[in-house]
DNA sequence: GATGAATGAGTCTTCATTCAT
DNA sequence: GATGAATGAAGACTCATTCAT
């Protein structure tokens, strides 16, 4: 490696540094006191950055806001899976109901995090292109093994997916109703049911 | 009735249409322009009104903008039980899949619309509380209705309004996800798939 | 009395009784909330009287303010003459003492009443001419009993009452400034050597 | 001085600049159309700088308003000592009355100025943590003497420094009542009496 | 006299964005 | 690339005052 590439992958380093610091600073602030009330000056205030930089790596509020959107609910996935590995149970359905157990207790223990992903948690999962490589691989080993599973019972591949992205989309609205807007029950109450209800999607 | 009650009347009457000139001005807004980009000033040149009667009945544009989406996830609700009533069959599955595609039909044909409710239409069904009493009577029949359904194949009641709360936000976050930010796919392509799903969940 | 002067003595009353209820309710926000932040419509509203009614009896909210300063500062007065008076001392110097120490600790247990009164607490000794009657024979006395005793000793009339007058100033202007302001020292360290000013002012 | 230390110095004279001119505006405008009746927006319009850019110097109104009473009254003091040192005099209580007569002058035909410093005018004397260093020597030096001379005749440091508070909170009180309510007499009649009281306070 | 809905001018305040350094 | 002072458009919100009833 050359002097000059030295130099270059330490100043490659400072420009990933000051973005990590405004991703800290703007996910801190928005879990702190909402996305409305943090504004651009709030974040880079925060991160020790001046004003200006912050443009240099996003456009606006909703752009690092969706970021970390992504960002965070592919954490909370990827942990998930994690944990479900760890959990010893081969049994499939068991699995599945173990993993959004897991969400659904880590967004009702995260509040604030769960105002932040608002209803998106499925973008965690199917937003491929936006998604870092290390953080999709892992990703695409939750799809791999859910639709394998599926597909071995007879679902085609397609529907397979489509059940994963379904089942997402309805814990993660039911997380928001229920855990945010207390409404129209608790999650505790409702979350027998909606186990229920996923373990009849995923029968064939 | 004697003049002053007239009179009072008069003025009542006046209030309510001032109102219902605000509400029409910010759907109107709304819809054409978007939330963030419509603002209070926008509203009231449009309803006609003072800057300062907006506040007279509404505290600020989100107030305003919950109460729509409140008021239009119903109507939208009242007009599929509507539909599906002039609709012949009396097969209960067949009945709530043809309310279910009324409503996803009528989101896909009113983009706007959808973004305006969001992943909220479920709010059109349990917000009782805040429900102008002759809304919350249509919706009470398509509980009933459903909720006899699957208690008569044995579910219990709980169970069963739980059910239709989580098509709702089912239904509400496939739209949204599929309509809006295309991903990962076409409301049409996941239609089959989403049908085959609630019918897995209203099976007992 | 006839029967039409009962009436009008009833209309009368009414009249009164929504001033008086707008000046308690005038003073019981000025001191919670503060003069800037209490509006007309907010004392209309505590009052219970429409938010027109205000203005058949005040002009705006400076007149409602000032007549208030003018009524508690002349109040103070009073109530430190009755003390007083009840305080069994027929020395003048001590008399004069008493009094201001009385009026003194009055404020620095009011502290929202003294941030109303501002340094205007002499308003209640020589506005005569906009006081109620029955507050300005009070009034008087303190003047004439002070007044006299100062001429006895030799000094002209008009020197005793602005002596009166400068010392109402000067204490009122030392409690906001230590009590409110909390400079250059606090009340109490002040008070001993403000006594002995006081008694150089009145020694002839 | 390197280059870089020139530009940081022209940025920052810049930036003193401007905070000179929203001062300077700020004075111009409450002199002349009083307090309540000059707006942010006024005083940045004659500044000649946007909006803004007050709020990167002051917080509100208040904030600046309160800024320039300690200014100005201070600026008065210091007026007043060199006044004083350029009369002849050595007479301890002839520089007194020579000084307060100054100030009062002073206050009598800038009726604006007084109406802004209101009863404030020992702000100038005492807030010294918030004052200039090169405004606090001069202040100093009035103090210094002014403690000297008293407790040559035996009065104590802490008397001395209270007994100046006291008259400035006196002379203050009276200017402001008198020239702008002209209540209870006018500031020519009372003047005399008050010139006797302050000799009175400054004997021992 | 009393009411209170309606007004809309007025003001504050925020904040994304720019750009000279 | 990085900075941060300056901008000024934009928007929220208040509130004294009016006036028809």
């Amino acid at each position: 490696m050359t002097l000059k590439n030295n130099n270059k992958s330490l100043t490659q380093n400072k420009k990933q540094l000051k973005e990590e610091e405004l991703f800290l600073a703007a996910y801190d602030l928005f879990l702190k006191n909402g996305i409305e009330k943090t504004s651009i000056d709030d974040i880079t205030k925060n991160a020790k950055v001046a004003k200006g930089t912050f443009y240099l790596y996003f456009s606006d509020k909703y752009d690092i806001l969706n970021k970390l959107i992504l960002q965070k609910s592919n954490e909370i996935i990827r942990e998930g899976l994690a944990k479900t590995n760890a959990f010893g149970s081969k049994n499939f359905k068991e699995r599945t109901l173990f993993f959004i157990d897991y969400i659904i207790n880590y967004l009702k223990d995260n509040v604030s995090l769960l105002k932040l992903i608002n209803k998106n948690i499925s973008w965690g999962l199917y937003r491929k292109a936006i998604m870092k490589p290390e953080a999709y691989n892992d990703v695409k080993k939750v799809l791999d093994i859910f639709v394998k599973n599926l597909t071995k019972s007879g679902m085609n591949e397609e529907e397979a997916e489509m059940t994963l992205f379904m089942i997402f989309e309805l814990v993660g609205s039911i997380c928001f109703t229920t855990i945010i807007l207390k409404e129209p029950t608790d999650i505790e109450s409702i979350k027998p049911i909606l186990f229920k209800k996923i373990l009849a999607m995923i029968s064939v």
